[in-house]
DNA sequence: AGGCGATTCAAACGCATGATTGAATCGCGC
DNA sequence: GCGCGATTCAATCATGCGTTTGAATCGCCT
């Protein structure tokens, strides 16, 4: 049977009428400012301007809402991540890589995926929630999304700082991935609340500083 | 009117039977392996093996147990922190202080009071989600608690580190923090889920040998 | 022995939550 | 203009939550 012309309600042209994305962008401001398993259905909703059961009727349950709003941002932030690590790759030609660009690739795409996102800069603490409140049911998405990535960077920083053992390289990505979750959450501990954001360059030019001198610190506990 | 003796039930002399005791380490267990808003207080006092109305009898609500909860966990960690922090600056006498000696001063305690923990090592957990998930009722408890922390250190690294500018020593302080405290959650990128844990003093090397890195990295963009 | 304050307990309260229902509404394709 | 699937909506469900209550229990002190 063919699928005689699309669906109903613009037949897919539209593919929702916003109802759907509105859900998505509100759910993702209030998991942000307001922490993941403290956002009420209803407040998703109230703040979308639609009724409470849209939400089980376009994702099913308030779960799957949040395994959509993962895959639909990040997602395309670990793609980019891996284009930029491609293009480093394809211009190396199997030699080292340099440390660098290659930490740019994975720190930039982050910041940048926070601020281009419509209006609010929050995607950065939803992020960086996602670390932090263990929902079981991300679990298996997230690992499935930050699979590739993890692994594919490890090697490269394997490549980039070819002195360190295996051991030591894993523990100074967990700290590279802490230093940037923990920035992307936007605490700071010394800054007057006043103060109003840096431009993200320069926060990027800062972490990429930091975390470039600790992957690349000697092995040897000299000090 | 003079306190003819002590209070009830021993007179204070066994200052709980217990109960208050239990229902805080349950407390302790529940926050660092659910979150703090996913663990409900049955659940507490059914860990606890006590009734519910013990939680309001001895602290007077949810909120309030895990104040009391930080107060006695995260306040001796850092009074440890700040003794050995004086104990440096005054060795130093006025001088410049050594890196590392301030860096484990403030590392150290973290991770030796998670493993002091009455068995399970679940208090990296408990402080990692303090960060993590915003208790607008903690925000005043851990403004004070480690308002002091702060400051100190962030004049100590000043004294360390001298050739940083203010905003970038800021910056680096931060990073720390977030180094730190990833590291006290315990997700590993890359560690298969069978290993077993590593011993602290390793880690606690590492996170060292990474920090002390980028604290003192130069502050020109120097690649 | 008896009084009394400290403590425990089972039961219930009101409320907010995530989920579900079934009828109403919409808008295209026929 | 009619039918039909897609979508919205108000109302309701059962459940679990934090909290409160009032009576029972415990153990020291006089």
């Amino acid at each position: 049977m063919i699928e005689s012309r699309f669906g109903p309600n613009g037949g897919n042209r539209l593919p929702q009428p916003d109802t759907k994305n509105r859900l998505l962008e509100a759910a993702e401001r209030l998991f942000a400012s307001e922490g993941l398993s403290r956002t009420s259905l209803r407040a998703i909703t109230c703040e979308a301007g639609v009724n409470v059961a849209a939400v089980h009727y376009h994702f099913g349950s308030k779960d799957e809402l949040l395994v959509e709003l993962v895959r639909r941002r990040i997602a395309p932030m670990n793609e980019e991540r891996l284009a930029r690590l491609d293009a480093i790759e394809r211009a190396s030609e199997g030699g080292p890589l340099p440390l660098e660009p290659v930490l740019r690739a994975f720190v930039e795409p982050a910041f940048r995926f926070r601020s281009e996102m419509s209006g609010h800069e929050q995607l950065g603490r939803f992020f960086g929630r996602l670390y932090a409140e263990p929902e079981e049911i991300l679990e298996s998405t997230l690992r499935e999304i930050f699979e590739d990535v993890a692994k594919r960077f490890r090697d490269a920083f394997a490549r980039a700082v070819p002195h360190l053992p295996d051991d030591e390289l894993d523990w100074r990505f967990h700290f590279l991935v802490g230093t940037v979750v923990h920035t992307l959450m936007g605490r700071r501990e010394m800054q007057a609340p006043t103060d109003d954001p840096p431009p993200d360059q320069e926060v990027i030019d800062r972490v990429i500083r930091f975390t470039a001198a600790g992957l690349s610190a000697p092995v040897e506990m000299g000090q």
